[in-house]
DNA sequence: ACTATCCCCTGACGGC
DNA sequence: TGCCGTCAGGGGATAG
């Protein structure tokens, strides 16, 4: 499941790429990956030169000539994958992007046909705005998460998923951030001290650095745009771990059902 | 303000 | 072996 690291990940693979080169064909073969007008879509993207790649949260952007810009949320399953221009398309690849004078393509791919690709009408600050996304987690200042987390009734992990909270962080980190930070899943936000809320901060963005550096974590469907998988999986702590010691305290790490997610945490050092 | 539930979708997995 | 039910989950919508 791509959270920020993975769609950073992402991100930094297709800046390697993508910038310069102009659009030449757009094949969609299940047009209802496109979440804008699938028409319009196409007509827009064919003969123009993409410009650069952008990324908030767990949406991926591509700024073209113009002005316009696409915005790809890869949700569970999706893939944004850079291929030779002739490699057979699988039963799970939905859109093709073809580019002039180039022996590869983009390709978007999805088993479960909940990602989407979206061609923006307005700026990418009306975007954000009108998702109403929080400021992305990679970069929260401590100010800014103290300000969104103050006087809150509801429990940590339901807050950090919640993406209007805060930008980018997915069922694996959250569970992974509240481990390293002792704090339970359950915990309110409103009975965070002041310098809890910033080392809470600083170990967002450690966190989400670290992964990057792994680039990112591969469990069930992620893969960076060469096809190659993330190495952060090999260092979680209690994500998936459910009976497992836990390796502060050797305590058996348990799995509940908390703001809509599977969530592992350690019953003793987590309170 | 916040929670709960459903929906989208497919592959994996357990039970029989 | 194979069939069937269940589950997983990001985010949007909707009900409470």
């Amino acid at each position: 499941m791509p959270e920020l690291p993975e769609v950073e990940t992402i991100a930094r693979g297709l800046r390697a790429f993508l910038p310069g080169r102009t659009i030449s064909a757009v094949r969609c073969r299940f047009p209802g990956v496109i979440a804008s007008d699938p028409g319009c879509f196409q007509r827009v993207l064919r003969g123009r030169r993409v410009e650069g790649v952008g990324r908030h949260g767990k949406y991926l952007f591509l700024h073209l000539q113009g002005g316009r810009s696409v915005a790809v949320h890869l949700r569970m399953t999706g893939q944004v994958l850079i291929q030779p221009v002739h490699a057979p398309p699988d039963s799970h690849c939905h859109l093709e992007i073809l580019f002039r004078r180039c022996a590869r393509k983009l390709v978007f791919r999805d088993v479960r046909k909940f990602g989407r690709l979206q061609l923006l009408e307005g700026s990418i600050e009306e975007f954000l705005c009108a998702r109403r996304l929080g400021p992305d987690a990679l970069t929260v200042r401590a100010e800014e998460l103290h300000r969104r987390l103050q006087g809150r009734k509801r429990g940590l992990k339901a807050a950090l998923l919640d993406q209007s909270t805060l930008a980018g962080l997915g069922n694996i980190y959250t569970d992974e951030l509240l481990f390293r930070q002792r704090l339970s899943p359950l915990r309110s936000c409103a009975s965070l001290r002041r310098e809890q809320v910033t080392r809470l901060a600083a170990g967002i963005r450690a966190l989400l650095r670290q992964a990057i550096g792994k680039e990112g974590t591969s469990i069930s469907d992620y893969v960076d745009p060469r096809g190659r998988a993330g190495r952060f999986q090999l260092t979680l702590k209690v994500y998936g771990r459910a009976g497992s010691p836990c390796p502060r305290c050797g305590a058996g790490i348990v799995r509940r059902w908390i703001a809509g997610r599977g969530t592992w945490s350690c019953p003793r050092c987590q309170s």
